[in-house]
DNA sequence: TTGTACGCGTTATCAA
DNA sequence: TTGATAACGCGTACAA
C-alpha cells in the first residue's frame, strides 16, 4: 500500500500532524523548523508519498474538481468545447471530470448522482432533463451549477447558443437564395434545440413531408434522406438540426445522381471541409469559444459567491456558406429581409 | 448541508450500523427486521439521504470508477472511441471519468497523479509519456492499467493498432497507383504513431521536402501546404499523419487551382464525407469498435485478477479510399507489392 | 435483530 | 515549534 502520514511521522520520528503541516504546503509549513522540515520532506519522497485525496476532500470539503456531463462525447462540437472549457479551467486551478450521458437519460441521472456524490466543487451539465424540478431532485442545492448548450426555464446560470436569432439568420439566408420548400430532418423531439430548431423551419419554409426525427447520427441522415428521396425533388434545400445528420444527409447525396443539381443542405454548426463540397451548403455557426470561456467565468463567479445572481447567456451564430452555395445565391424570387452577415 | 446516516439514526431511534446496513442494501439488508427497514428507507427518502461517496470509498477502496485519460479530446477519434469504452464499460458497472491531457506533459501529470489519488478502480491511458519508468513513478503499482493507441515496450496490457501494417497498406495502395514521389506532414516527433508513421513513409517513398513536424492540428497541415507548395508539384501525394492535418492539407488544397490534377491525399483515420471530395484520398482505416471492445475487455481481466498476465495487442487496419482516387488508380508504373485487402 | 466501537487518511483545534 | 486528539461519513467485526 501507499505509505501515508503516519508511516512518515514514524520514519522520522515526529507526529502526524507535524508532517501535514509540512506536507500540505501552505503557511503552515513555515512555521516548522528547517530542520524537521527537510527531514520530513526527504522521508516523503523516499517513501514515495502520495496523499490520498479521498481522505482529504472528505475532510475539507473541496476537490478542485469540476464535473461536465455532456450529451454525445462522440460529436465534435462537445468534445471540442470540452477541451475549451478544459483549458480554461486549468488555469484556474481546477480540474475536469468529464461525463458522457450518451443522450441516456438513465445514464444522466447515473452520473449526476455519481458526480455529485463523489465530490465536486462545480458542475456544467448539458441536460436532458428538461425540467426545474428533475434537476432539483438530482444535485444538491448550493453546488454551484451552469447549463450549458440546452438552457432550463427557471435556471439562472445558463450558457447558449441563441436558438431563435440561429435559426433565423439560417433561414434568412436560404430565403434570399430564393428556397421556398424545404425538406427537415431533426433530432430527437425531446431535446429542445433539435425540436426548436425544427419548428422554426417548419415555420418559415413549406414542408415538402412532415419532419423526419430520429438520434442525431449520421445513419439517421442517410434514412431519412432515402425515406424522403421520391418528395425531395420538390424540394429547394434539405435543412437538418445537427451536423451529424448532415453529414449522412450529404453522404447520401453522393450516391445518386449529381448532375441533376443537388438541393441546398441547410445545417448547425460546421462541416468540414465544405469548400470543396459540390453541394450547396449553408451552416449556422456557434461561437465555441464564446460558450466556453462564458460558461467558465458563470461558474467561477459561483464558486465564489455560490449565492450570486446570474442570468441566462445567449450568444449569437454566424451564418456561413461554401463555394457551391454562393454560385446559386443569384436565384430567383429574392426576399427583403435584414441579414446579420 | 445533505443528511448522512447518523441523522437518519437519531431521526429513526436506531443506531448508524442499521441505517447503513439497511441502506447498503447488500445481504445485510435482510438481517434486519422489515419493521425498521421500512422505517428506515422510509425517513431516508424523507430526508434525501445522498451516500457519500468519498467517505465510502475511502473505506472500502473500491470506487467502481475507471479513469479514461486521452490525448486530445477535439479530436472525434478519441471522442468516439470514448463513447464506446464508457458504453462498455457502464455495462459491467462501471463509470468512467475522461480526462484530456491536451497532449501536454504537464497537464498529463497532473491528471495521472489527480486521477489516481482520488481514487479509480482501473486507469486507461493514451500516453503521452513514453518510457515504462517514468509510467511507473507515477501510477501506483498494482492500479490496473491498460494503455490505448500507443503502446510502450515493457507494459504488457496495450491495445493498438498495428501501426506497421496499416502503414503498410496505406503505401501499397498508393505505390498500385504509381506514387513515387511523396510530401510527409506529421504530428509532433515526440509522439510514437505520428513518428512512426512518418519513417515509414520516408521509407517507402521518396520526398520532395523533408518532413514538416508541428502540432496536429488543422493549422499545422495549412501551413505545411504553403510552406511546401513550391515543391508539391513534383509530388504525387501528401502523406498526413492524422485527419486534422489532412482536414488542413485538404482545405488548402481548396484555395489553389483545382484544374490542374490535385495529389494524392493519403491519411490515418477517417475523412468525413470524403466521396464527394475531388481530391484523391486513401485512408488508413483503424477498427473503432474493436479497439473499445479489447481496451475493456484486457481492463476487466486485470481488475479481476490484477496479477493475470496480458500481451500487447495489436489491431489491424483496412485502406479505404474515394472515388476520385479509385478514378486515378490505373495510373504508370504499376509496383508489385501483396496489398492486405 | 441491533448497537458499540474502531479505522480508512486527512486536516483542524487546542494545548503544551 | 510541536503533539495529542477530534472530527469528516462510512462500513464492519464484535458484542449483546
Amino acid at each position: 500500500m501507499s505509505p501515508t502520514l503516519v508511516d512518515i511521522a514514524r520514519e522520522t520520528k515526529t507526529s502526524v500532524s507535524t508532517v501535514s503541516r509540512v506536507l500540505s504546503g501552505g503557511a503552515m509549513a513555515n512555521r516548522i523548523s528547517k530542520a524537521t522540515r527537510d527531514r520530513v520532506k526527504e522521508a516523503a519522497t523516499r517513501l514515495g508519498y502520495r496523499p490520498n485525496l479521498l481522505a482529504r476532500s472528505l475532510r475539507t470539503r473541496k476537490t478542485h474538481t469540476i464535473g461536465l456531463i455532456v450529451s454525445d462525447i462522440a460529436n465534435p462540437f462537445y468534445g471540442y468545447i470540452g477541451s475549451l472549457i478544459e483549458r480554461s479551467l486549468s488555469k484556474s486551478g481546477y480540474s475536469l471530470m468529464l461525463c458522457n450521458s450518451a443522450e441516456d437519460a438513465n445514464r444522466e441521472a447515473d452520473y449526476l448522482r455519481l458526480v455529485t456524490q463523489r465530490g465536486i466543487d462545480g458542475l456544467i451539465l448539458v441536460p436532458l432533463l428538461k425540467h426545474k424540478k428533475n434537476l432539483q431532485t438530482m444535485v444538491p442545492s448550493g453546488l454551484p451549477l451552469v447549463l450549458l448548450d440546452r438552457p432550463i426555464t427557471g435556471v439562472d446560470a445558463s450558457v447558449a447558443t441563441d436558438q431563435e436569432q440561429a435559426a433565423t439568420v439560417l433561414c434568412d439566408t436560404l430565403a434570399k437564395a430564393g428556397v421556398r420548400k424545404v425538406a427537415v430532418i431533426a433530432g430527437p423531439e425531446y431535446v429542445s434545440t433539435h425540436r426548436r430548431r425544427a419548428e422554426i423551419f417548419a415555420q418559415r419554409f413549406e414542408l415538402v413531408a412532415p419532419v423526419h426525427h430520429g438520434p442525431a447520427h449520421k445513419e439517421t441522415g442517410r434514412a431519412a434522406f432515402r425515406e424522403m428521396l421520391p418528395r425531395l425533388s420538390e424540394a429547394q434545400a434539405i435543412c437538418c438540426t445537427n451536423n451529424f445528420l448532415a453529414q449522412g444527409v450529404i453522404d447520401s447525396v453522393a450516391q445518386i445522381d449529381l448532375k441533376s443539381k443537388p438541393p441546398i443542405v441547410a445545417v448547425f454548426d460546421e462541416i468540414p471541409m465544405m469548400d470543396l463540397l459540390p453541394i450547396p451548403i449553408v451552416c449556422s455557426i456557434q461561437d465555441v469559444t464564446q460558450l466556453a470561456e462564458t460558461t467558465v467565468a458563470q461558474l467561477l463567479t459561483l464558486l465564489e459567491d455560490p449565492a450570486a445572481k446570474l442570468e441566462p447567456v445567449m450568444i449569437p451564430a454566424k451564418p456561413l456558406s461554401n463555394r457551391a452555395f454562393q454560385v446559386i445565391s443569384f436565384a430567383p424570387q429574392p426576399v427583403a429581409e435584414a441579414a446579420t452577415a
